[in-house]
DNA sequence: AACGGTTACGAGAAACGTAAGCATT
DNA sequence: AATGCTTACGTTTCTCGTAACCGTT
């Protein structure tokens, strides 16, 4: 079936007649009467009473008439989607590195709100991310950019956040001594911890930021992690202190080169807060 | 926009290549790329990622799909009211003589539940509602015959009323000499009674039924008019007495010859609880 | 090399406009 | 006689299948 037969009657049940109908849409009478005659014989039904002058629409024509008009209501929606802009539009899926995710997700739903695109959305390790994005499996992917981007992906730095020492206040002249909580150090900020800390005294390995915060505000040790996460938990009993010179964690959105979404990737790093002009390598 | 394209996207987007949609849609795979690249083309978005094999769907495309499924489910419920049956099918404009609608309307309305016709409902006098079917105003009416058949109508039974007086038990022995309320005499059934009842002493006449039964419940006088409408507003102070021989109100369905309803007034008729062997002419 | 998709090309189908014909008003 | 729609017919445009071709895996 094509729409545009089912305009064509629409627009002959609002003008009353072929010949109206016909002007109005542009076409011939010949081509309009044709058109409904073959869409009569494509539905089965006699959509006309061709007994009067003019042809007025059968009970049953009225009611297909009131059903085209919903059909070409969502052929209208669909084009819309399709309608060019600035925008982002379609349905993406999305990888976030499970550290980033609780404290990015809300307010990029936020900027998502109200726009033409929809988002499924997963959280892992960047490892892992990063190749489902290459594969395919991800539309793009939020990561920490520890080792080198694989090849075939490209990146857009969102946020630059450096590292802090958090520490209770009671233990900070000695932090030293006190036990360090380590975030797996076979993810992406892991490795960054890992490589800028040696080998501290005594060691504690947690998967959980929140945990590792929940300990070192009770005390238990200390920790070295970015500053967004720290302040995230941070409570009147814990103090923080200076991290290495330089150890930053950068988030990146990550895009397969080539790929659909490789153009129109500035537009999904605008939901993140990040401006066109903040894109520079570092 | 053709729904056949739609309907291949979407095939294509469940299977996840284009050789595996075309063989499920009995189609060349050339055919079906072709009709891709068409359906891409008159949207004006790529709804497919071409530089991987089999290719898959861009963000733009999942939403595409979406849109398409929306698209195709209201064509399906186009083409379901044309599925040839038995049933009624369509938006039918109905007329009902003013004095009928009230007892048959619920009920009809009733039997017309679940079934997929609809109806926009008018009340008026018989000759009325007769003159707006003939000039197809109306798809059918339901009339009260008094008077014969306008040519290029057609009409069925649906209803025989015999006519009953309606009194005060008080002043039921002497009836003749109370007031006589007479339904307008310019309608149907105003016709009928008026041709039956001669000339009343006392007469008033009045357009409402029920008013001239309260009157009449209030021992003002009596009336004549359809044992069913005397039984709706019947109370223990009203008796009927027997009407004039033979004269009866004769509720018909009348629908304009050779019109698209005509062959299938039958079921129409069905909806008033009147079977397919009541159609006999008296 | 196998698989998946595209392109070129010729055959058949479909849609249109012109113009003549027919029915309703 | 005028209006409103249909039909016949030639032209143009679409759509498809065959088959050769190209890129990915």
């Amino acid at each position: 079936m094509q729409t545009r037969s089912l305009r064509t009657l629409v627009k002959v049940a609002q003008v009353g007649s072929f010949v109206g109908a016909a002007e109005q849409l542009g076409m011939t009478l010949s081509a309009l009467s044709m058109q409904m005659k073959a869409l009569e014989a494509e539905l089965g039904v006699a959509l006309f009473d061709r007994s009067v002058r003019p042809s007025r629409l059968t009970p049953v024509g009225r009611s297909v008439v009131a059903e085209a008009e919903g059909v070409l209501g969502r052929e209208e929606r669909l084009l819309e989607i399709c309608r060019p802009g600035d925008d982002l539009v379609g349905s993406f899926k999305l990888g976030f590195v499970s550290t980033a995710a609780v404290r990015l997700l809300p307010g990029f739903l936020q900027a998502a709100r109200g726009g033409r695109a929809t988002f499924a959305l997963e959280t892992g390790l960047s490892a892992v991310i990063q190749e489902k994005v290459l594969t395919g499996q991800l539309d793009a992917g939020v990561v920490t950019n520890a080792d080198g981007l694989p090849e075939g992906l490209s990146a857009r730095l969102l946020r630059r956040e450096p590292f802090v020492f958090a520490v209770h206040r009671d233990v900070a002249d000695d932090m030293e001594r006190q036990t360090f909580f380590h975030f797996m150090p076979g993810t992406g900020i892991g490795k960054l911890i890992a490589g800028a800390m040696g080998s501290p005294r005594d060691v504690v390995v947690l998967d959980n930021l929140e945990a590792i915060m929940e300990c070192v505000c009770a005390g238990l040790g200390y920790t070295l992690m970015p500053v967004p996460d720290v302040e995230r938990y941070l409570t009147d009993d814990v103090v923080m202190l200076p991290g290495p010179e330089g150890l930053q964690r950068r988030l990146e959105l990550v895009v397969r080169k080539g790929s659909a979404l490789a153009r129109r990737e500035k537009a999904l790093a605008r939901l993140f807060g990040v401006l066109a002009a903040e894109n520079a390598a570092p």
